[in-house]
RNA sequence: GCGCCUGUAGCUCAGUUGGAUAGAGCAACGGACUUCUAAUCCGUAGGUCGAAGGUUCGAAUCCUUCCAGGCGCACCA
């Protein structure tokens, strides 16, 4: 849509340099957009105001100019004017917006949807969370994001895969054994005195030790720990790291890769990422750890990645692992991270530079943390201690779609407060039930046609002249808008454009829908609004699925 | 102390990367169902865009300083 307008204005402006003999910068950009007032036209150009400057001239003067060399009448535009300090306003004629929209109707599910961009492989890799408990809340929005941001990005015509990193090694690997082991004698009579504070406190660790006692009795309760860890490491690391498959599933997140951390490890990837960078001198010895050279590539300070221990870092096997990334051949690595870890995103930048990648191809997006409230009452959370609301209680709760909703429908960089009270009503206040009882109502109509004996010609003979209100008009702008949003929030990364949009696209159908009655005795007229939203409910749908939310027909 | 994020209506938040008179939902108030779903619609009211400077034709948006809140600043992950 745009890039028709933009295509427009640059021709008028060709013309206006051949005949005005107007200096245009080379490197000019055109830019449009939507005025403020939907009455001032269907779209607007500062063009005239950034050429201003360099033509020495009046921008209102210029802006006059071009807009008399805008080809009116061709191409579907209606008019061009000039209003403001400047600004050409074009206006396209209702003809044009009809043909737009059985090309809408002809695409379907593909509405909105670019076609494939083949520059860019892209991996995005989120919640990879640990696996030494359930997933949480805030697990939860790093989940429904990311996973949105997923179905956006492919819409948006990225070639995108995904991937949860398993943190399988290391250290609180053998606290969740130990927890559970802890917990298995305390099954047994066999208390060790107070539970240490520093282990995993979760009622969870006691249902696995349950679990194993009940297949497994007594046999290891005489076994000394270092010969019975690593069973209980396995098994509970396993009982955990499924029902966080699970929950994911559930919440209808569903990653293309899981990799395991421990690979890095089996096949030589972390020393091998070590090696090359020591050869390169990157990595020095000191205190009798390893450093990488860090702060040569941006960051505060050179980082430890192997300990005087002789263990490797966590961070020494995220920087085998991003280079792994990238010896599989992706192009661009975004990276979501709870907001309690960007002080790992100049580390990470770092890497990439240090591995001689552009430090560009790396990208993090910081998800903030969210509030859980009931009735506006902050439920009080801390994972020490245990307490705290998973993802599969709030789901349980209040339901997939809503949950999905109410974490995708904020900005990632604000705090968000999530209010179960407010997520459970089913009324006005819900945003969620507002755009499906929207896709619900259209459904309904479609029914209620068919029951009146309205039958579907071929798409082609519905005479869409039919349709001359106003406000139809603005649905159908507002329908041709869906793939800009998708292109631009896939462009920015920002998954809560398409929410927003969807709530201004069938805030216009309600309206519609209660001033404008669809199915009449006027058959043919009925037919045209029918084709209208028919188009309205592909968007609806389309734009549901980028969010993972269902589009019911019912309600 | 240093760094990142945030500050916009009573509340929760948008604001198309510098554009035209700053918008929505909820809450408040007043209206609308004998016709396709009232989980809806229409209207009223609500603002020193945290503060002060600066940049320019033009700033909620960019720069500087300050204030407030959140989060970081490990040989944890």
């Amino acid at each position: 849509m745009k890039e028709y307008i933009e295509k427009i204005l640059g021709e008028a402006l060709k013309r206006t340099a051949e005949t005005e003999g107007l200096e245009v910068p080379g490197d000019i950009e055109i830019i449009v957009e939507k005025p403020k007032d939907e009455k001032l036209g269907d779209f607007s150009s500062n063009l005239a105001m950034m050429l201003a400057r360099p033509a020495k001239k009046n921008p209102h003067e210029l802006a006059a100019l071009l807009a008399g060399h805008i080809a009116v009448g061709e191409g579907g535009v209606e008019s061009a004017s000039v209003a403001g300090p400047g600004f050409i306003n074009i206006t396209m004629s209702r003809g044009f917006y009809r043909d737009r929209l059985r090309q809408v109707a002809a695409q379907g599910e593909s509405h909105g949807h670019a076609p494939a961009r083949k520059e860019q492989k892209v991996l995005l890799e989120f919640v990879s969370a640990n696996p030494t408990g359930p997933l949480h809340v805030g697990h939860g929005r790093g989940a429904a994001v990311g996973d949105c941001l997923g179905r956006l990005l492919k819409a948006a015509g990225y070639d995108v895969r995904t991937e949860y990193y398993v943190n399988d090694v290391g250290n609180q690997m053998n606290i969740l054994g130990r927890s559970t082991l802890l917990r298995y004698r305390e099954l047994l009579g066999r208390s060790a005195g107070e539970f240490p504070a520093d282990h995993y406190q979760g009622d969870y660790i006691t249902d696995i030790a349950r679990d194993i006692q009940n297949k497994h009795g007594e046999e290891f309760i005489d076994r000394p720990e270092a010969e019975a860890l690593p069973f209980f490491r396995k098994t509970a690391a396993d009982w955990v790291l499924e029902g966080i498959k699970k929950d994911l599933r559930e919440f209808r997140v569903d990653f293309d890769n899981w990799f395991s951390e421990r690979t890095l490890y089996d096949d030589g990837s972390v020393n091998r990422a070590l090696d090359w960078l020591r050869e390169r001198g990157f990595v020095y010895d000191q205190d009798g750890a390893v450093w990488l050279k860090s702060s040569a590539f941006h960051d505060d300070k050179d980082r430890v990645v192997v300990k005087q221990s002789g263990e490797q870092t966590y961070f020494c096997s995220d920087i085998a692992y991003h280079q792994n990334k990238v010896e599989r051949g992706f192009t661009r690595l975004i990276d979501l991270f709870g907001a309690d870890h960007h002080g790992y995103v100049p580390r990470m930048k770092a890497v990439m530079e240090a591995l001689g990648y552009d430090e560009s191809v790396f990208h993090a997006i910081l998800v903030q943390f969210v509030t859980l409230k009931r009735g506006g009452e902050k439920v009080q959370m801390s994972t020490r201690s245990g307490q705290f609301i998973t993802l599969s209680e709030v789901v349980a709760e209040v339901g997939v779609d809503v949950a999905r909703y109410f974490f995708l429908m904020r900005s990632s960089d604000t705090h968000l407060d999530f209010d179960l009270e407010l997520a459970k009503q089913e009324t006005p206040e819900n945003p969620v039930y507002y755009i499906q009882y929207a896709h619900a109502r259209i459904c309904n109509i479609f029914i209620t046609a068919e029951q009146q004996g309205v039958t579907w010609p071929a798409k082609g003979e519905v005479d869409l002249s039919l349709l001359v209100e106003d406000e139809e008009f603005t649905l159908i702008k507002k329908i041709l808008q869906f793939p800009e949003v998708v292109e631009k929030s896939a462009q920015v990364l920002e998954v809560h454009r398409v929410p927003h949009y969807l709530h201004e696209l069938v805030a216009v159908f309600h309206g519609y829908y209660k001033r404008h009655r669809v199915v009449t005795e006027d058959r043919e007229r009925t037919l045209a609004r029918l084709f209208l939203l028919d188009g309205l409910r592909i968007t609806i749908r389309n734009g549901l699925s980028i969010l993972g939310i269902s589009a019911p027909e019912k309600m």
